[in-house]
DNA sequence: GTTAGCACTCAACAGCAAAGAGTGCTAATC
DNA sequence: GATTAGCACTCTTTGCTGTTGAGTGCTAAC
């Protein structure tokens, strides 16, 4: 059976009712819509043809019809019109994406709260993975007798640090010592390439003070490989109350037990997650049973060439496609410019130039 | 109306059947207990006269009763027994509470985390608040360009750090030379006590750089004053849904209204916040009125003689205080084992002096 | 090809009766 | 005088029934 252009718009107009109203829409309800002048007779026999087709579904025989996957699939992939912003929106979302703070993971962690409150829907957010990232500098420095901190900042800008407990009492000289080393061998590798024995390596190099040096050493290895572990975080869940399908505590449950999973949310997330357009995941399509009936909407954000974190919202499957990814893009885009610095710069600097010809 | 002892072991044998079952209590059901051997109808006058004293509540004329706030209150105040943990309980506690992180906060929240997994409730944290700390050490290390890390550790061995985005590129040296004016100015000093002007008394010292120094100082006092700021955190939440009380969702609404105001808990669990003894809120002591059906038991740990926190649990009113009072306290007093250092061992040293008279 | 009309289906709802848990009171019993 | 058996009464819970209304699919007319 053909999918014709009436049936599209009839289509069309099933789903966005559907995300309006969240109830089962009716034949009758469509033929009233004044941009389409059929009868209710004949959309019933076109909504029987896309049942028929798998892109509706009716939750029993008296009902009205609700968009399947591929129903909502087809919409957000060839029916939806863009979602043009209005001027007020976008200062106001400009206003709600400026950074009140200095640290990565508060930026995008305040960020991701403000997309929440905007969208009401839950968001999701992972932090860029630091492994790919560029060592720029590494220090050492002493706190206090038994305590030092390990700092490390990469090329784009991310500062992480991590405290050790030391098993012996060092000085500031010798802290300053092993940040000169450390800096010397390992500044321009990736986070990723730095492992034990490279660390082990540096250690080589100067001889006294070998066993306080290697058991340094030995906690530089395990702060870093702990600072390159990826994070995923959730916010504004109990903004699900609002929607209709959570009335039902199992259902609200089940969501919770999905959310607390974080990590096999991070694996799923992790191996959906976009490179650099916006992806959309319906229904089923998602890979946790529980999450049959919600939509997760992914978008990237940038810090340099090759470190990308994620941000996206999880809701009903019914939600407005159109208007949550035009903010989602937008906020993505603001949390790259704030967050990439060098990078951001080359870049715009590269579409200046390519302005020019 | 004289409380004797039958009535008080009939009200000790109600709360705990309601506390099991979560139904209203009927007098059949206390009159066939083993220990209390007195007919239903016997029963039945005595819980008439629990309930004119306002002990019990009946929710309708043919329901069995519950516990009122005061029900409950006379309960833990009077009627309970303490909690014996097994030697397995121990076991599993200790390992529990063993500490996995370097950093106070992580710690307090793994053991929250552990301690919400063991009893299956929602619990509540509150870091201590360093205003009361006496700053040991401040370091200002030089990163970037344009960013430097602000590391303030305190005499109990809280280390905070914050980042600052420089206006003008430092050297290193300068890094040090504000380090250690920093350091001879305000250590001793409480953190409350660091303000804007003896942060500038500082900068007085030296008045080559005094445009960079002022500014660098400016961001000092501010990177001080959120160090100072107090957190509080909630966690395990999604226990609630084991209980029959949260099968409503608009219960689990309103709960995540309260939870998700963390300003107004946080007022509430300070005003509230015990010194030394545990501390439990029933029912409409809380003052939230959505909290009116729970209990929040509190109890601080402590760091030193000054700096304390506070680990609690939230839950139905219908909890085993006894279980829940013995689980919180050894899960505190381990915290503040593992969190308190130089204060743990003169403490420690100081018990033993004692114990030597 | 479109539409009016109509019989049919099914969830949702209100009303009602029966069941069951528990009470308070009275009168008998220890 | 305290305790208890007995009984009428109350009120929620549950299950059943009929009604309503939204919506459908099919047929026949336009």
């Amino acid at each position: 059976m053909a999918l014709d252009d009436r049936k599209r718009m009839i289509l069309q107009a099933i789903v966005e009712d559907y995300i309006n109203t969240a109830e089962p829409v009716g034949s009758r309800n469509i033929s009233k819509k004044s941009d389409i002048n059929l009868s209710a007779a004949t959309i019933r026999n076109e909504m029987g043809d896309l049942e028929e087709m798998g892109l509706l579904i009716q939750p029993h025989t008296s009902a009205g019809r609700v968009p399947s996957t591929g129903g909502y699939r087809l919409y957000v992939d060839s029916l939806m019109e863009k979602y043009e912003m209005t001027a007020a929106e976008i200062e106001e979302y400009k206003l709600a994406t400026e950074a009140k703070q200095q640290e990565l993971d508060k930026i995008v962690k305040d960020v991701a709260a403000a997309f929440s409150g905007i969208t009401g829907l839950p968001v999701i957010g992972v932090l860029p993975s630091t492994e790919a990232g560029v060592v720029k500098n590494i220090k050492l420095v002493k706190i206090d007798s038994d305590t030092a901190m390990l700092i490390v900042s990469d090329k784009s800008g991310i500062i992480k640090n991590k405290l050790l407990k030391l098993k012996h009492d060092i000085s500031d000289d010798f802290a300053d010592q092993v940040t000169k080393i450390l800096n010397e061998s390992l500044s321009g590798l990736t986070i990723s390439q730095i492992n034990l024995s490279n660390i082990m390596e540096v250690q080589s190099v100067i001889g006294k003070n070998f066993e306080i040096l290697a058991s340094v050493m030995e906690l530089v290895h395990q702060a870093v490989s702990e600072i390159d572990r990826k994070q995923i975080f959730v916010d504004g869940v109990s903004n699900i109350f609002r929607f209709p399908e959570y009335t039902n505590v199992e259902k609200v449950k089940e969501l919770f037990g999905v959310i607390e999973d974080k990590d096999n949310l991070l694996k799923i997330i992790t191996e959906a997650a976009p490179n650099t357009q916006t992806k959309v995941l319906i229904g089923d399509e998602i890979p946790i049973t529980e999450l049959k009936n919600n939509s997760i909407i992914l978008a990237p954000y940038r810090l340099s060439e090759t470190l990308t974190g994620v941000l996206g919202v999880l809701g009903p499957a019914r939600m407005d496609y159109s208007k949550v990814i035009s903010a989602l893009e937008f906020f993505t885009q603001q949390l790259s410019m704030t967050l990439s610095k060098d990078f951001g710069e080359k870049k715009r600097q590269l579409l200046i130039e390519k302005g020019d010809e």
